[in-house]
DNA sequence: CTGAAAGCGCTTACAG
DNA sequence: CTGAAAGCGCTTACAG
């Protein structure tokens, strides 16, 4: 079932045919219902690699994370594969867990799918990685992180704000010796954060942060998260002199193994130790100490991501963007008492 | 970059390069390596949609599911996505939200890209929405889900263990009188669990069953579920005479938006009721009431469902296969005390 | 508004 | 083992 026969059904040339369901170029309305009424009777389906190949691009788009087994990646995926969809175009997601070698070859793959554009939450700022895209003139926008190659655009949380918020409700709980738990730090969300820790607690004499960060290699996967961050940061904390009584997690999984963990070693919750983080998740609301954290939008993020690639297809030589989103406070009980 | 170029480079034909780059075909050493250095040289990048349009088959699978934002479901998709990549296959993602129309859309898609094979997780059992797919003879393989097609491989819980393991745990704890917290109930594991709790109660003499049920286009995301579903469930059973003690629910999220629903009625669980349900999730452990689940082997679950596909691949006319996976029960505290 | 024809970049019988 | 050539199903200048 092919142009062809529309064509000869339909008493009219192929490239009628085309104009019609693509909608490009006049046509004549007799002639346009002779074709829609062709392809009605003979249930025609298109094809997309044919078409892609002689566009010389898909309509598709690609997802470079690290995992959509988070949460918050989870979410995100589907608020683009959502947008995508309400504009015909498929949605082709790629996990790299944080893995540059991988990111280079799911790089590759987008390249030689030919999709219109890229959404990526890349593992460094600075690998080169997405540039083969960006060269070849393919739309990129990063989410959550940044890259220093300036020709792609971006959508992520203010950290500043984020990190504020939640550093002066720990301060306000009494609280001066802190611990920033970190996944990629050569991402943008660790750098940001961190700075914002270092900056917020630089106000406050008699303040101490410790960095606890997982490598880039090490942070496999939801599960193997789960099991040896929080054992990690207890084994760093373990070995002070004077115990953190702060924990700022860098996503809910994290926390959920840092808290996974105190439960086991009795520490409790926020009475011992407050432990807070970004990123809500479903229940959060229910543990025992009811978790303090800052929530993204990240149905927003998704969304403004694909936004943002749509209107860089439409429009290639607009400055780059970067858009900030607004973060959420939610105050429950594990930051502390009487809050 | 076509295999023009490196042809030309190496000195060989198109069709020589194609059989090296494919590994289709003897070639001698010699002329093999100078297509190898030309490839290496030129940097060259095939195109997809080229190869797919001749093969009339794309290196792409397809996965339509209600929504990667659960829990259950982005696990399944990592795993998923993994097993593909590692076959140098690609991932596209489709959520349905349980609407068939957009079932059908999908599916429609998924032919127009000539993908490799599908991995779906149908609305409903009956819907001929997967018929175009069988009958163009491309691989399905229902997860979590069956279908009345038998042309369908299959890989999906051990729902009747599963349940039972669920309910004896409850009966043990002299609980009587259930609800049964059920999704679309047009789905195999609600068809399947609800079949399963009546037989269970019914060598327990004076034990009761409700059901709550959501139906089809309710459904709609995981927000919508947490906000929702607790609040219908606690209505249906506010109007009983007497109240129920142990509910069932089907998934995570609805099992989280229960408890909270009875954490703001000021309902103790387990001491008013008990919770229990299908899925574990991380941070069910540290609840105040941690939740006693049945897990599923998610991993296994998406890894198998690609190797089903991948060996219907290589060989169409073996009989279909059904695939059933074994529960985990996890004991925590919802279920009751003193278990 | 319309059609004939070229061409996107591969793969694969076919002939040698 | 190797190459010439056809063809997968579209889109798009080009000419009218």
């Amino acid at each position: 079932m092919t142009y062809e026969d529309i064509a000869r059904a339909a008493g009219v040339s192929t490239a009628t045919v085309s104009r019609v369901l693509t909608g490009s170029g006049a046509v004549s309305a007799a002639r346009a219902k002779r074709v829609m009424d062709a392809v009605e009777q003979l249930s025609y389906r298109s094809s997309r690699p044919a078409r892609t190949l002689r566009r010389q691009r898909a309509d598709t788009i690609g997802l470079i994370v690290s995992d959509v087994e988070y949460p918050f990646v989870a979410s995100m995926a589907r608020a683009v594969e959502q947008a995508a969809a309400e504009r015909g175009f498929a949605l082709t997601v790629c996990n790299t867990d944080e893995d540059l070698e991988r990111e280079r070859t799911y790089v590759d793959l987008m390249l030689e799918e030919k999709v219109a554009g890229v959404i990526a939450a890349p593992a460094t700022e600075d690998s080169p990685n997405l540039t083969p895209l960006l060269e070849a003139g393919t739309p990129v926008v990063t989410v959550d992180r940044l890259i220093a190659d300036r020709r792609a655009d971006a959508v992520l949380l203010d950290n500043a704000i984020a990190t504020r918020l939640l550093v002066d409700d720990l301060l306000a709980h009494g609280h001066r010796s802190f611990v920033a738990v970190l996944g990629t730090t050569t991402a943008t969300p660790s750098r940001e954060r961190l700075a914002a820790m270092r900056a917020a607690l630089a106000s406050t004499s008699g303040t101490t942060l410790t960095v606890a960060a997982s490598g880039l290699r090490e942070t496999v996967g939801v599960q193997h998260t789960l099991e040896t961050i929080g054992a990690s940061v207890l084994r760093l904390t373990a070995s002070m002199r004077e115990r953190p009584t702060a924990f700022v997690c860098a996503n809910a999984i994290m926390l959920t193994s840092l808290m996974e963990t105190f439960q086991r070693a009795g520490i409790r919750v926020p009475d011992d130790a407050a432990v807070v983080g970004f990123d809500d998740m479903p229940g959060f609301s229910l543990f025992a100490a009811p978790v303090t954290v800052v929530a993204q939008p990240v149905r927003l993020i998704g969304r403004s991501a694909v936004d943002l690639l749509f209107d860089h297809m439409h429009n290639p030589t607009r400055e780059r963007r970067v858009v900030r989103v607004a973060p959420e406070l939610i105050l429950r009980r594990s930051c502390g008492h009487g809050g």
